[in-house]
DNA sequence: CGAGGGAGTGTAAGCGCTTGCAGTATGCTG
DNA sequence: CAGCATACTGCAAGCGCTTACACTCCCTCG
């Protein structure tokens, strides 16, 4: 490996200016620079990432806190992460959250301590109180994405006005039994956001002067399988039987589509179906939606975190509620409720 | 921050033993051991990963190279590769290769380079030739997974076989006019997992004296839409219409049982249909496959990683071709062709 | 024209660990 | 019991950078 000695012999300057050549911190005059640069590239120079994290304390590292990573959302906000911070010369550690308390306790408790990240990234994360106290502890700065977060920065849409939005949307249509699949609240002791989207469903009906029916809402788990079965369930209960369903998800709307499909409803003549994301699959099943960018929410929290690295100043915990941008997309699924 | 000095102050011995006691390298007492392990534990010591690094020349991080962060495949393997690691106390740092030329090229050419890992994971990449030189340049241990590359050591299952495999279940079941969704073969350069898959199908069909009907492939691009489109294609053509469809990829599997379904065949009665991967969509779509185990891929990928950081003779590329397991997993999409 | 200030550069002191070497203590072998 | 191997420990020299500080120019301003 070559190393900055080596470069600077070549260059004929110190290393003090090659490093500073290379980095672009301090003064260098232009005939140095090119020197440098000359002599870095054809010694084919790359800086050691320990030695200068040593030395400066910054490592050009973002650690990414991932609940699952095989689920289309997260991996979707993952990507339009990675792509914004290759493009500032930074790497990203991945450390992939599991359910498995032992492991989560490691993560937090040795991995993020080893000074290997500038900063950390916490995608939807329900994280405990410990948990997050123990993120504050790392004197890092951390943006959160989602799930609403008292003592971190957080990038959130308005979950509530994004339901309200799609629900508007079926209320426009003409449609008054209106179902909805969503999570159940007791899910909700550190995850908000699927309650605020019951809670936009349930505000918009009340504007419109609709009375919010126990049975016309079901819980599944965000899957396409578990959006399947709230469907059905929905579906098949004798009684008026909903003309519309909303989903909290893309998924459980795909899953909704295929359950009507299954049980003789056309969508959307016989049933209106909207969920919440942008999933690739929406085109493919014409599904409406109301798109909320997750490879854009990652772009930003990329920005976001570079942002808090290179400001120093305090690191207050800034919440802007509703910064992220949504967006109906009005696709085959949804109609006019036929006269 | 505390650092070791701390600690060795604290446990009353010298820095030396307690880099020694806390990385299980070299000799020390229990009792020393002891002594440090509470000290580190009550200061909250955590040694600094660049320090550590730079001074040793180990990263304890692995570089995971992916070509797609959000196809279910290769989170699945990604999620694998860091459950592994993870247990073993390393950081991943995950590489996000697009098809820009110069974004892959940084890759290459800086931000490997750093010395930031200890060795390198590529799930499925197709790399040029001179990516794939870099790689061997780094002079680190490097494991390919799938797209046998003879420069690297690669795990791979044996793609012929897997398709044979899924051909024979077919077969046995009494199908003759069988087709296959697959890539189309100028995809070949540098990736040869979907022709090897033709193959096996062909093979597969010629040992049963059947001949192999150009008009019974059509190529796809493994998404559930690209396997819909290629369905509809084969199963609306004029003539006599496949009783089976053999698609290389469970999401083109999937793709063509709604294609089924919306052209009015029912499956299995009137169309079997069998993929490859183990997609956790396959359970609920009924879906006969040949499970390739891709969690288990990344496990292995890690373990293999692992193994060749410890054992410090040379690297020789090893190529142990099928030498991951698959197995058929029948499920609802395929039955007995009707008399 | 002198003071003040910024640009450009080099020297050298670390950054926080790991580990070769040397030294001592202890145990084993013949 | 000498001789030697092995266990344990500490000292101190780095690992390959960054950057505070010092110094020299040179330009600007009053």
């Amino acid at each position: 490996m070559v190393s900055i000695d080596e470069v600077a012999r070549a260059a004929g300057v110190s290393t003090a200016t090659v490093s500073r050549a290379l980095s672009g911190r301090g003064h260098v005059s232009a005939g140095a620079k090119a020197k440098v640069e000359e002599a870095a590239k054809s010694l084919g120079y790359v800086v050691s990432a320990s030695a200068s994290s040593l030395a400066s304390g910054r490592t050009r590292n973002i650690g990414v806190l991932v609940p699952f990573l095989d689920r289309w959302f997260f991996s979707t906000v993952l990507s339009g992460i990675a792509s914004a911070l290759m493009r500032r010369g930074y790497d990203i550690t991945l450390y992939s959250l599991t359910a498995d308390r032992g492991e989560r306790h490691d993560i937090f408790d040795t991995f993020l301590r080893r000074q290997r990240v500038d900063g950390v990234i916490a995608i939807s994360l329900e994280l405990g109180q410990e948990e997050t106290e123990r993120l504050v502890e790392l004197d890092l700065p951390v943006i959160a994405i989602g799930g609403p977060n008292p003592l971190l920065t957080t990038l959130t849409v308005d979950d509530v006005a994004v339901a309200r939005l799609a629900t508007e949307h079926l209320l426009a249509l003409g449609h008054r039994r209106i179902a909805h699949i969503g999570a159940s609240p007791e899910f909700d002791i550190d995850f908000h956001i699927p309650t605020q989207r019951r809670q936009g469903f349930e505000l918009a009906l009340a504007d419109a002067g609709i009375e919010v029916s126990p049975s016309l809402f079901e819980p599944a788990d965000f899957t396409i399988e578990g959006g399947f079965r709230a469907a059905k369930q929905l579906l098949g209960k004798p009684g008026s039987r909903p003309t519309a369903i909303f989903a909290a998800s893309d998924e459980m709307a795909i899953g909704a589509l295929l359950a009507a499909r299954e049980l003789g409803y056309r969508v959307p003549e016989d049933l209106s179906v909207i969920g919440i994301d942008g999933h690739e699959l929406g085109e493919f099943f014409r599904l409406t939606t109301v798109d909320q960018f997750p490879l854009g929410q990652g772009e930003r929290a990329a920005d976001a975190i570079l942002e808090a690295l290179e400001s120093t100043d305090a690191e207050t915990p800034v919440h802007r509620p509703g910064e992220l941008p949504f967006e109906l997309i009005v696709r085959g699924s949804t109609a006019r409720l036929p006269q």
